[in-house]
DNA sequence: CGTTCACATTACGTGAACGTCATCTACGTG
DNA sequence: CACGTAGATGACGTTCACGTAATGTGAACG
């Protein structure tokens, strides 16, 4: 079943995107989807980068930062220096989703605070409509 | 000096924005800056409005979708059932928001793990260079 | 009084991220 | 073999979020 090859249809349906969005992101160098003749076909390593994609989209990053930070997950066989300055990058993002996770929680907060004011308003316009009554 | 009120340069400084995104977001009813002969002048509450909106923004949250959340903390003297639904949809905002952190905590602790594998491999590099000398 | 700011409006331009359409190919099926 | 189906390849279109002139205006300054 899940012969660990998947066709551009199949690719769609699981992670709900378009063909187009598939083409697209190999166009971009985010996928590198197999040929068999001259069709796509996607691997495991495909649909772990378009996981990574697409959360990466939900957090506001381009696509272009999306794929560096792919490049942080794949490491091929590079130089040292290379290496190096990839991991410094992905010690930097870190920091970064970091700092975002903390403005995110205050976010939450202050959502949470205008919730219990609404909650205070609704009451007592009910309150005002009863004695209305 | 903080007269409650700033004019465009003013808030272009404080806020690293441009003058052409001001009145963008004016024009998209996200700021409703006061108009003193032609010019504009920000209130707080659009100080408070901006950066919510920026905010939102880091988020990847649409124009859109950010005036809809600005809808939130506004709360005019509207109808009771108006509030209760602006309630309403301020609740299950806070949900994505909650499950949006989950998912950037999963995306950290994913990131470190990666590092943790990078520094097994450059600690390794390191030792076969000294080897190879 | 002319000029320089600071700000305004109007309008066209741009990059990102796809959507959409036309056309082509390869493959299985009745 | 005709035909439908799945996928491929351009190429142009679209939306969003501004950028970038071009031009106008009112107050201030030398």
């Amino acid at each position: 079943m899940t012969e660990d090859l998947m066709t551009i249809r199949e690719m769609c349906e699981t992670y709900d995107v378009t063909p187009r969005t598939l083409r697209f992101y190999e166009a971009k160098e985010l996928l590198f989807p197999i040929r068999e003749g001259q069709k796509r076909l996607f691997t495991k390593s495909d649909r772990a980068r378009l996981k990574l994609i697409l959360r990466g989209k939900r957090f506001g990053f381009s696509l272009e930062e999306i794929r560096q930070l792919l490049d942080l997950y794949h490491v091929g066989d590079q130089q040292l220096t290379q290496i190096s300055r990839t991991y410094e990058i992905a010690c930097e993002r870190l920091e970064d989703m970091e700092a975002r996770r903390e403005e995110l929680t205050q976010a939450i907060d202050d959502l949470k605070e205008q919730l219990r004011w609404g909650e205070k308003v609704i009451a007592s316009m009910k309150q005002d409509k009863k004695a209305a009554e």
